[in-house]
RNA sequence: GGGCGGUUAGCUCAGUGGUAGAGCACCGGCUUUACACGCCGGCUGUCACAGGUUCGAAUCCUGUACCGCCCA
């Protein structure tokens, strides 16, 4: 091939090459040259879109984003180098609680949205004692400004990485144009009515007082109790008969009692059945409550009858709901009974005054001191059968949150999921996933959504509702009748924007306007990365090019949440998948199979180790997991990474072989070179397609296997020939085939070790190795006239017997300069004749026979090898 | 309780019907002029278990056990 043998490009070869500062050179190399920079210009077809995963700022980095990360830009790479223009953007994840969190502590700060902007506010140099209380802009602005610098470290890491991102078109989760796209995309869902406010049963996070969605759920198994209550029956004998009736009820939260609507029972379940509506009285409060019968309540599970109050789980919900039972609330939003006024409408009691009397003590308190409470005052009441019995039960949990889980009746905003269901199934279907076995857990979790998506959240660091509220005469808010601002006006902060036809000074006054005061879920903005990133209602020419994208690269675990939100917008708004593949990473384990996350303290940060190894190194540790499988790793056992590292040194040396004296250079001839051509357009072949069915680790193990054969082989075998010791043909064969091999080589491993393979390339070739097109098989025997089938038998053979005489050698503990007078090889392997000049040479064979034999017989010469 | 994945050498893992593999670790040898961050060789296995299909099973089927993840 021409330009293998181009004089143009003379080799340069470094004094010592050496991994150590290839990271700082090229990564700025690549930032000069906008090697990794998307051409716009390129059509759909010829475009590879990727919509990777923004990382939150303000969380803490490890080695799995490494991991995961490195899966992806393998696969960019590639494409890449298959002529496709890579659009590979990096985005931020800033807003949500996790930043919140953090501005609070780091600063000693806590938001308060009563207070006014001041705009002289410094944050303290350290944080003080008691918390600084800010406004919700002072507040927004400090946490644009800690993410900002957490951004920077992130940014370093990913290029130290060597990520082939295109860094001009970083965004951000929360920056302008992400708060366009995520309030555009509300009020087109609200225009369709897709998106809806409802007074409703939300599940609510006391401590962060924010409602939350059924995705940010997860069961925790916690310590609990049953407590055995008593409901006294009506009496069905005629008169004042001595012994009352009773019904009894297990439950785990007997705080809840005041709480109570009615009992359930299964409809099948005989002990029940003649209870069915009939009345039973609460105990404590004396509140008639009706029996049910409901397919969801288990007979198996305590007395069988259970108490629905609203609200103590989701099951009361449901069952609240399809029984159409009214609402006794009794939790606040801070996890505190509020007061009640027994007698009053809705709380009516057959005793009002001993129902307050007994409320009284329990008003005011969180529901785990309420709990302790009622016990006592059931205990003194005899309406507690039995001591409560200790049980390890699930308890739903916020997932970054510290107490369970309560449901409140509140405002929110959702959008419909459960109307789009059996879409939403068949673009599961419609999506190619690799690992394949991953769409089961894309249908698992749609087939068990429970309800439409609650949006809202009552945080601050978030994408505002784009809408206000007319205030009535009477200062009500009028939240039936939302205004909303035209699409060009986006995006707006209703807290500080004000509506069209309305001044500054009616925010709150009657007869004028409130601001919606709740900020988008992050999924809600998340959900539109690809929109954000693709340039959706500002660059209609950059989303024509890119959307829908190519590749969702993620871990499996957010399949439920990141995954399929971002499905679920654009079947919304595009009735389309967002993307054709998605490509799951699994975790990182410890020594103890235990998967590394922040509460387990058992994290291990990327940047020590990519010094340590190189970023080649731990590349080519991540680039070693089979796609969604997890990875093990052991700080104190960092084997995969030693090896990669070592195989990147390799590449160095084993290049400087290749090119301290590729002179003479003609015809590739010499059937051991045309053999080793012949076995390495097998391996392309094979390479290419396997990196086109996403499967990087078989490429990068075989890819390592064949070179490092190549190294102790065909390089050994080659030696003697190309420095000369023949002919000046044999040398000239040898070094052309060498060249196009390590040509093809460094093509094949540079998506996976960019640094190592980009720093060979500059030795010898121009332009970038990361713009060099991927080697074909035909590529590659093209100098000899295609694929050479004798030639190939003639390489295995000689590496066969290679491997044999060595063998036979060690053992007779002879070294490698022994020379051998005479070889007889068993007859299998004579196919290597063709290169017997070769093989001679490199094990130092005088004279050489073939034989009907099993085990070769050496004779060693007493002398050893000139 | 449901779903999914895993179980192969001391360790980490390849291997989807045809004689059990790699790397690491371990042992022994080699200053061989690309590389001692190297090279050569060796040792190591009831392929979790039990059935079944097949001429033939680590591989396909059924069941069991254990580990992990997701969901309830």
């Amino acid at each position: 091939m021409s330009d293998v043998t181009d004089p143009a490009h003379p080799i340069t070869l470094p004094e010592k090459p050496a991994l150590e500062g290839l990271e700082a050179k090229w990564t700025a190399r690549w930032e000069e040259d906008g090697t990794y920079r998307f051409d716009r210009r390129c059509g759909r077809a010829e475009v590879y879109a990727i919509d990777t995963p923004p990382p939150t700022v303000s969380g803490s980095l490890h080695i799995g984003h490494a991991f995961s990360y490195t899966h992806t830009d393998v696969v960019a790479r590639f494409q890449r180098m298959r002529g496709k223009a890579v659009f590979y953007p990096m985005g931020w994840d800033d807003n949500g609680l996790p930043t919140e969190r953090r501005v609070q502590n780091y600063y000693g700060v806590r938001c308060d949205p009563s207070l006014p902007y001041d705009s002289t506010f410094a944050p303290p140099e350290k944080p003080g004692k008691q918390p600084l209380s800010v406004s919700r802009p002072n507040f927004i602005e400090l946490c644009d400004r800690l993410t900002r610098e957490d951004e920077k470290a992130f940014e370093h890491l990913w290029r130290y990485l060597g990520l082939s991102v295109d860094w001009s078109m970083t965004y951000a989760t929360i920056d302008r144009r992400a708060q366009r796209v995520s309030q555009a995309a509300f009020l087109r869902l609200l225009a369709r009515g897709v998106a809806y406010q409802l007074e409703a049963p939300t599940l609510w996070d006391v401590d962060f007082r924010t409602a939350v969605a059924q995705a940010e759920l997860e069961d925790r198994e916690q310590p609990g109790a049953y407590h055995r209550i008593r409901f006294e029956r009506p009496s069905t004998s005629v008169g004042a008969g001595p012994a009352k009736a009773y019904v009894e009820i297990d439950t785990t939260r007997p705080e809840l009692i005041p709480a109570c609507v009615a009992l359930v029972a299964h409809p099948d379940d005989e002990r029940y059945q003649p209870l069915f509506g009939t009345e039973v009285v609460t105990p404590l409060f004396g509140v008639a409550v009706p029996v049910r019968a409901h397919p969801l309540a288990d007979p198996d599970k305590g007395t069988g009858v259970a108490m629905i109050c609203t609200f103590g789980d989701v099951t009361d919900v449901t069952w609240w709901r399809e029984l159409a039972l009214p609402v006794r609330a009794v939790i606040l939003p801070n996890g505190a009974l509020r007061p009640v006024a027994w007698g009053a409408a809705g709380w009516e009691s057959r005793d009002p005054a001993r129902a307050q009397q007994a409320y009284d003590q329990l008003a005011g308190l969180s529901a785990t001191k309420a709990r302790a409470r009622i016990v006592e005052l059931l205990r003194e009441t005899g309406d507690l059968v039995g001591e409560p019995r200790p049980i390890t039960h699930p308890v739903k949990f916020y997932e970054k949150g510290d107490r369970p889980l309560e449901i409140v009746t509140s405002r929110q905003w959702f959008i419909k999921t459960m109307a789009s269901r059996d879409e939403l199934l068949a673009r599961g279907r419609e999506l190619e996933w690799h690992p394949d076995f991953m769409r089961h857990r894309f249908e698992n979790w749609v087939n068990g959504l429970a309800g439409d998506w609650c949006v809202s959240r009552q945080r601050f660091f978030g994408v505002p509702f784009p809408v206000w509220y007319p205030v009535g005469a009477g200062g009500g808010v009028e939240y039936t009748r939302p205004m909303v601002p035209a699409e060009d006006r986006l995006p707006v902060d209703p807290s500080t924007d004000v509506p069209d036809g309305y001044r500054e000074d009616q925010r709150g006054q009657p007869g004028g306007f409130a601001g919606d005061p709740d900020v988008m879920d992050t999924w809600a903005t998340s959900s539109l990365t690809p929109q954000i990133a693709a340039g959706w209602l500002d660059d209609p020419d950059l989303f024509g090019r890119v959307f829908p994208m190519d590749l969702r690269p993620q871990a499996h675990d957010i399949i439920r949440t990141w995954l399929f939100t971002t499905v679920l917008r654009s079947h919304l708004e595009h009735q389309s998948l967002p993307w054709s593949h998605a490509a799951l990473s699994g975790f990182i384990v410890d020594p103890d199979r235990k998967k590394m996350s922040k509460s387990k303290g058992n994290v291990v940060t990327p940047m020590a180790l990519l010094e340590q190894f190189g970023s080649d190194g731990v590349r080519y540790w991540a680039a070693s997991a089979r796609p969604g499988g997890d990875a093990a790793f052991d700080p104190n056992d960092p084997g995969q990474m030693k090896i990669g590292r070592r195989l990147a040194i390799k590449i160095l040396n084993a290049a400087r072989f290749a090119l301290l004296q590729a002179e003479p250079r003609g015809a590739i001839t010499e059937p051991l070179d045309r053999g080793m051509l012949t076995s390495l357009s097998q391996l392309v072949e094979e390479a290419t397609g396997q990196l086109e069915a996403y499967d990087y680790a078989r490429v990068l193990e075989r890819t390592e296997r064949f070179f490092w054969s190549f190294c102790d082989d065909y390089l050994e075998l080659v030696k003697a020939r190309r420095y000369g010791d023949f002919t000046a043909d044999g040398a000239a064969s040898a070094n052309s085939a060498m060249l196009v091999a390590l040509s093809a080589l460094l093509r094949l491993f540079a998506p996976f070790l960019p640094f190592v393979t980009e720093e060979v390339w500059s030795w010898w070739r121009p332009g970038s190795v990361h713009q060099a097109r991927w080697p074909t098989s035909a590529e590659v025997v093209e100098a000899i006239g295609g694929p050479d089938a004798a030639a190939l038998q003639t390489y295995l053979q000689s590496q066969a017997a290679l491997s044999e005489v060595r063998r036979i050698r060690t053992q007779a503990r002879k070294g490698a300069k022994t020379a051998i007078e005479r070889a007889v090889l068993p007859a299998a392997l004579e196919p290597l004749t063709p290169a017997a000049r070769d093989f001679q040479a490199a094990m130092h064979i005088r004279e050489l026979a073939f034989a009907d034999i099993a085990e070769a017989d050496l004779t060693f010469a007493e002398e050893p090898a000139a």
